[in-house]
Formats: C-alpha cells, structure tokens, sequence
DNA sequence: GCCTGGCGGAAGCTAAGAGT
DNA sequence: ACTCTTAGCTTCCGCCAGGC
C-alpha cells in the first residue's frame, strides 16, 4: 500500500466524490480513480459502491476510513511537532466553533503568541462541529453544551447572560432594563428549538412561569435581528453576539440572571498534540469561568 | 569510493468514452 | 452537463551495475 494511493481513498472516503477529492489534492480526477482503484485491486477488496454518478462507501471502505483518518491525525501531528520543534513559526491549527462570537478573543490571543501560524475557524451548528473534532478534521472545538464523552476533555471558558432587545419603537424601548415578568404574553422572535440560547430562555421563562408569545423561529442571530428592527417582536440574544443597530434597544432582563457558556473542547488523546497544547497554553492565560451546574442562577446567588 | 547511464516503478497528465 | 473509468503517454526518482 502506497501512502498516495492511501490518502486518494481518504480524500474520496470524505466528500464521497472523486471529483471533490481530486481539487482538494490538487491532481487530476483520473489519478483518483486509479489510485483507488489500485488499491482495491492490490487487496481484492472493494472499497465503494459506484452507483452512477453517486458512490458510497462499503463497510470495508467505512473501516479503512477510520482508520486512515487515525493515521492522518498522526500524520499532522508529526508536521506539527516538527513545526513546533522549529518554534512554532508555522503549522496550522483547525478550529470548529459554533459561532464566531466566542472564539475571537481567544484566536486574537492565540494569534498574538503564536503569529506565525495559520489559524483556520470553520463555524457549524453544534452536532457538525462535534463530529469534525471526533473525526480529526479539527483540532479544538468550541461548544456550548457538551455532553459527557470518556474521549473529550472540555474546559470551561466563557458565560455570557442572554438579553432581550426591542425595536424604537417598542413600548419597552425607553427602559435601560425589564424584568421577567414583562416577558409575559410578549411577540417574540427566537431562536430554532435546539439553540443554547433558546434551551437557556425557555428554562429560565419555565421556572419564572412567564410564557412569552412566540410569534416566529429563524436560524440566524442576523435574521433575528432584521426582524426585531421591523417590529415583529422582540428578540433574545447571548450579550456577547448582541450587535448595536440604531433600529433596536438592548434590555438586560434585571431580575434573572440567564447564561449562555463556551467550553473549549478537544479529543483527550490529543491533548499533548503540539498545536492542541499550544493552545490550551493560551487559554489558560485567558478569563477562566467554573463549570456551570446551570443556566440559570437566581440574582441572589450571584458570584 | 564516486560518478554515470540504464531500468523500472510511481505519479500524474490528456483524451476519449460510458453512464446518469 | 457532470462524473467516473480507461488507455496511453511523459516525467521523476531510486536502485543497481559498470567504468574510472
């Protein structure tokens, strides 16, 4: 088995197009083909399922898969490790995040340590940015809610409370903050279902028994946004991705605390990966929060 | 021991064709 | 039109034998 012939199969093993994997390595498309293909016939195994134009992956192919993202994980780890040996003056450290509200000071930080490196952020919902961190395609990941994994390490970092905003012209519009109870029966744009700062609103509005009115669900803060300022209702943001418009006033909710948080998070067997310590060094040196027991915490027990 | 030329394999290209 | 396969080709590189 050759190493090109291994890494053709990697790359079409991912985008499941041979096509796709052949812009992503820079060759030919027949040079997919036939490094597959070789590879297929060197061990009479086969590897995908050609159907037409769609191909899949055959439960041989799923294994090498697993396997092959392994070794290149290893592979770039060994890049890295050379990179760092050299100082740390070039490399590149993969980040999933999803939103770019909460890794921006940390890659500010991270960038000024480290200038040399090549930093790349991918932003996806959650499930996404899970999965390319198990996958190896990242090397830290920043979520807000993860659940307990024996192969994740995840640190605290960041809370942030959630405020309500309204349009000018809005009746709440004059008030520097409002209470949960003013939330009450009011028209609100929110969130979809499985949004941190959804889950974090609807707890909190459950336990102070107050139903707001929900009038519409987008999936964007910036479709939120755009509606708020229209007059549609009013809209509950995270503080750190609230963003000021001349067409919408902010209103800390005074009477209970809501948060949202940030853990950066990343596979345990690859702690000791040079990037993925470097860093950790960084972060480390930025704010460090407790972990949360929960989203909420009445005023009285503030910190 | 070093240099050189031949050989073979790996890698990748273009062109053409087949399937959807 | 797009995607994948096949055929035939070139280029590059490492190995090895022979000559100095």
């Amino acid at each position: 088995m050759r190493h090109t012939q291994l890494r053709s199969f990697h790359a079409v093993a991912q985008r499941l197009s041979f096509t796709a994997a052949a812009r992503e390595l820079g060759v030919s498309q027949p040079t997919i083909t036939t490094q597959v293909k070789s590879l297929e016939q060197e061990f009479g195994v086969e590897l995908f399922v050609r159907r037409g134009r769609r191909i899949e992956l055959t439960e041989t192919g799923a294994g090498l898969l697993e396997i092959a993202r392994r070794l290149f994980a290893d592979e770039k780890e060994a890049a890295d490790y050379l990179n760092e040996t050299r100082g740390l003056r070039t490399g590149h450290l993969r980040v999933g995040a999803v939103g770019p509200y909460h890794v921006t000071d940390m890659l500010a930080a991270f960038n000024a340590r480290h200038p040399g490196l090549y930093v790349s952020v991918t932003v996806g919902n959650s499930r996404d940015t899970l999965r390319d961190l198990l996958d190896y395609r990242t090397d830290v990941a920043v979520l807000a809610h993860v659940d307990p994994d024996p192969r994740l390490v995840a640190i605290p970092y960041r809370r942030h409370r959630v405020i309500a905003f309204c349009p000018i012209d809005h009746p709440f519009a004059q008030r520097r903050s409002i209470r949960a109870r003013d939330m009450e029966g009011q028209r609100l744009v929110v969130r979809e279902a499985g949004s941190t700062t959804r889950r974090a609103f609807d707890q909190a509005m459950r336990e102070a028994d107050v139903r707001p009115k929900v009038v519409m669900e987008i999936g964007s803060r910036e479709s939120i946004r755009e509606a708020v300022a229209k007059g549609i209702g009013m809209g509950v943001v995270s503080e750190a991705e609230f963003i000021p418009d001349p067409r919408i006033r902010k209103l800390p909710i005074a009477d209970t605390e809501i948060y949202t948080y940030a853990h950066v998070v990343h596979l345990k067997e690859r702690q000791k990966a040079r990037l993925v310590h470097a860093f950790l060094q960084v972060l480390a040196g930025l704010l460090p929060v407790s972990s949360p027991s929960s989203r909420r915490r009445p005023s009285n027990s503030r910190r």
